[in-house]
DNA sequence: GAGGAGTCTTGATTTAAGTCAAGGACACCG
DNA sequence: CGGTGTCCTTGACTTAAATCAAGACTCCTC
């Protein structure tokens, strides 16, 4: 597969025409991250945005005594970093890769231009913006509104969601970074997945989670509580 | 003042040729609320989006014990509720109205073919979308990094950049409302402001705030915490 | 297959902030 | 005025989750 199908077969400029594929062809640098690199961090001045090929980024802010929310996580095909094009000029936030990734990165300059000419690439970053707000505006509610594990039950549900086998879930991610992604401690996530499970709510193994209550899971996610 | 100045006054509209301010006149619906009243509901299906022309909003999530978690308090010529019209359909969060309040209601018919003809339009709409990302980021910030008294030192020092006189801050919300739009309750916020008060970092008389030690604050919005 | 790093779990303790309850300040209205 | 409602404050208590500390497990590499 060579640069052009990849960048065609990017959701952000699905419905674009074949010469402006090309266009986005030549001004994009490819990137490859190992593992655990830092993209980019908070503050720092953007001159562009980037497309994730393969691999996992998150999104986090961090305190200065190293704690850290993960805002997001973004795998194969999904775009980040393009608020500072539309507004500040420096990212809100820190990127890290989780595993080996590889990257497009596609400088602002010119891009912004071919935004104005093409309503399509406007409307798909516009629909991209809005489910991220979508997105972090269900984390302050997890975060504010729910206690931990009302978080977890509404993560696991909404992981089965987007599965076809939904009983059995597997977390793609280390539960020390869902804690993080869940506003807690690795600790605590521990506890509380202990917790559910001596209820019969489910089995965890490793990174599988087995589904067995889901009508108990989704109560919790509605910010029930946990009996004690 | 007439509807067509009005209309073309609001910051999304900017730079938009006169016909298209003229196609806006036509279908805007002219909607005034009362203090109190409900605009939309988490959930509820969206026709279109709104403007504020005078008064406040509050966008905010809510459980089901009634808690809230204020995401953003709208004035003066501020567009909410454009997300569904890009993503999803139905409105991601509450609306209600501070105060009396006079809106501007756009239906989404016609209002997202205007964007693929207007550049100008979309990105407006991508900037206003950018900020709300980076606002919502740090929302997030706060509440999961953040003790108490950090956000509401950040909240002080926020509001007060905007301001001219900046040593003396109006809060413009009830401390009600600051409460949850700081992701806590009244009791909580009270009892801060009298300990931060009685710390010499600041002086509280109803909503007019001073600040006395700008130092202090500035650390206490950086994750620092007040000594007990 | 031993050593080691990273990751996860479990236990004891502390703490920030929420809950419950009551009283005070203030404004608006008859 | 006195009354009623809203908003705010203060106090005593409870609780969820963080912290501190130690140990177990897993997966590498050598």
């Amino acid at each position: 597969m060579d640069l052009t199908e990849h960048i065609a077969a990017i959701p952000l400029f699905e419905g674009l025409p074949d010469p402006q594929i090309e266009e986005l062809t030549d001004i994009v640098v490819d990137q490859t991250f190992k593992r655990g690199q830092s993209i980019f961090s908070d503050g720092d001045p953007a001159t562009g945005f980037y497309v994730v090929v393969n691999g996992k980024v998150k999104i986090y802010k961090s305190s200065p005594d190293g704690k850290e929310q993960i805002l997001h996580i973004f795998g194969a095909g999904e775009a980040f970093g393009e608020v500072p094009m539309f507004a500040g000029g420096h990212f809100p936030a820190n990127a890290d890769t989780l595993e080996q990734t590889r990257l497009f990165f596609f400088p602002r300059a010119g891009f912004v231009d071919l935004i104005k000419q093409e309503p399509m690439l406007a409307m798909n970053m516009l629909g991209a913006l809005s489910r991220r707000l979508r997105m972090l505006a269900a984390l302050v509610d997890n975060l504010s509104l729910k206690e931990v594990p009302g978080r977890l039950a509404a993560y696991i549900l909404h992981v089965s969601e987007a599965d076809d086998s939904p009983d059995v879930v597997e977390l793609a991610i280390s539960k020390g970074q869902l804690a993080s992604l869940l506003g807690t401690i690795p600790e605590t996530l521990s506890r509380i997945l202990a917790k559910m499970s001596s209820q019969g709510i489910m089995t965890v193994d490793g990174k599988k989670v087995s589904i067995i209550d889901r009508r108990k899971l989704a109560e919790l996610a509605e910010s029930g509580k946990l009996p004690t």
